[in-house]
DNA sequence: TAGATTGTTAATCGATTAACAATC
DNA sequence: TAGATTGTTAATCGATTAACAATC
């Protein structure tokens, strides 16, 4: 696993969100420490493995006491920079790209959704947000400084939305179509697979039947 | 990583689903052979590891030719178990529920969608698929011998869900409510973790910025 | 203080890469 | 045949686990 400028590998990154999450129950059940141990039976990661992970960043915890959760979770949403703000679109307003838009756990993860574009015209508003028309993108993007666009456009054309997006200064794609876009250097690609997940479902039943 | 019956790592059965979807665009394209080194050309693994990965099913290739597109995508969607088909019913109507029983790729995969389930009454039809009440679910499960149940009913709900179609009978679940739904033996859970996700396209974004 | 648990180093394990004989 | 490329073994690399001194 390759690791990024900070030296951090990708493995330990895609934790991250995990330790988040749990730190989050635990937090809203009313606990206030954890140790590494605890962590690793709600986890199912090993407690050294956690330890280690967390110790990539900083020593957040005490010997003897384990981490407070409330100072464990703001460094881990730190580090994901959850403090950050992202002014985001969604192209493709089809049932997917209204359910990402109306989803209010990303606008918790600083993903704010501004707008959604469609190749059709006068769409209604999907939960206040304005549906425009995908010829006004471009000038949208530039205008508003858009950072991220959510793509949930058919397979055959996203290739050509994610050059135009990535021309007109985003810095960040989360891609839904089953096509695995690759962003150039300074743009983040995150790609959604559900057909891949969906087939490594279908080994995992072969395999039980 | 830890293998399976087969003895085959799960990292290796994820790479599975990208061979057949890159097969798949090669054989439209009307190629017949491909090398190891031009599959990695494609996918970005390298050409040692994709003579591996195969090579933990059986030899597909022929020395000094390569691969015979067509044949091995074969080989690979056998041992994806695209053969197979299984029945599947969506819980949770809303925008997510309504883009997957919609979705026409999922089909190709195997999983036919043949009802939908929401706890709102007398909800229209989606593409020709019938929305029945969450109260009828569970004997529509056995009456119908259902092997799948695609969940995206919110977080609160999922859980018990979850437990209603195991104990019904199910044998995969795929999981769109953000919470790790762990199934006993004998039951394939694959979880969609969209926040996590996000929460890692936040981390590298926060890196390039 | 004694017990608990971290942070961190060393050992192990698994996955990836390199190399090359086999062979089409 | 000569060139190409697989299948497979060995070497390397990275990630996980084990162990334990430090210390709360």
């Amino acid at each position: 696993m390759p690791k990024n400028a900070r030296g951090i590998s990708e493995t330990v990154i895609r934790r991250m969100p995990v330790y988040h999450r749990y730190l989050k129950e635990l937090i809203d059940s009313g606990i206030e420490r954890v140790s590494s141990k605890e962590l690793s039976r709600i986890t199912g990661f090993s407690a050294s493995q956690i330890r280690q992970d967390l110790n990539n960043f900083g020593g957040f915890g005490q010997q003897g006491y384990g981490y407070n959760t409330k100072a464990l979770k703001e460094q881990v949403d730190k580090i994901l920079g959850i403090d950050k703000s992202y002014k985001s679109i969604v192209i493709g307003a089809g049932r997917l790209g209204q359910a990402i838009a109306r989803y209010k756990g990303f606008r918790d993860s600083g993903f704010n959704v501004i707008s959604l574009f469609d190749v059709k015209e006068d769409m209604e508003d999907i939960s206040g947000i304005k549906v425009r028309n995908m010829k006004d993108m471009e000038k949208y993007i530039r205008d508003e400084k858009v950072d991220v666009a959510i793509i949930t456009v058919p397979k055959e054309f996203c290739q050509e939305v994610a050059k135009k997006v990535i021309d007109a200064g985003v810095k960040g794609i989360w891609n839904f179509a089953p096509y695995d876009l690759k962003g150039p250097e300074g743009v983040v690609v995150e790609n959604i697979r559900l057909n891949d997940s969906l087939l490594t479902l279908s080994y995992f039943m072969k395999e039980i039947s």
